[in-house]
DNA sequence: CATGATACCTAATTCTGTTAGGCATAAGAC
DNA sequence: GTCTTATGCCTAACAGAATTAGGTATCATG
């Protein structure tokens, strides 16, 4: 996923609702430009990561999509259903959650 | 392994090698239940993690052991080499900078 | 016209962790 | 006294998510 290893490995979720809820409407590509952007370089999404994943939260109900046409390419927009949205808010919540017990657990101060 | 879910997916060795610094000499059952102790509860390791975990460190020299016999029963100690010391501080070091990436990508306050 | 960026996708493999066992001693409850 | 819980080690089958490595195609630039 990125040159930063597998601390990454189950948080694919989490950044790609998260974008989508800061930045409403985006497409594939464009998230990956995005958290590449935010994380300085130091987050490379791979396609064959996120796609799967789209797909999947998709099916979850969490994503709509929406397809338009740029001169002759598709482009597939993902946004967030209503709860896609409450999601993003938890799967966050979470995440800090978890990171407030690492801190402890590693003796460090993040927080 | 815990009811948080899988976030912890790649934190696992470098749980297991801070609490091996932080604490020295530590064996398997131990460990389960430091970090039982330092999460109040919300990180439970699974055996069938943490021992395939342990003997992989182990196969790379970064722990060391060292059986006991407890009465009848044997306790398998492990300890960090000095390659485990090493490797205990970058995992710990690389963990905060993963911190502070994905502080700036889910756009929250972590630090 | 060739390369790199844009833009979508999937399949095989790998890596880690979960689930679910097995084995055995020690301690406490009833 | 025996039954359960805790202590303590281990492995194997399975599952899930990411990596690697493809495929396809348009568009812009040198």
């Amino acid at each position: 996923m990125t040159h930063s290893p597998e601390l990454l490995k189950g948080t694919l979720q989490t950044i790609v609702l998260k974008i989508l809820k800061d930045h409403g409407r985006t497409y594939g590509y464009e998230i990956t430009q995005r958290v590449k952007e935010l994380s300085e370089g130091s987050i490379l999404l791979t396609e064959g990561a996120l796609y799967p994943t789209l797909h999947r939260l998709e099916a979850e109900g969490l994503l709509k999509t929406e397809k338009v046409m740029i001169g002759k390419r598709v482009r597939k927009y993902y946004a967030l259903t209503p709860d896609g949205k409450i999601e993003a808010k938890d799967r966050v919540a979470e995440f800090i959650g978890f990171i407030k017990t690492m801190g402890h657990v590693l003796q460090v101060e993040l927080a």
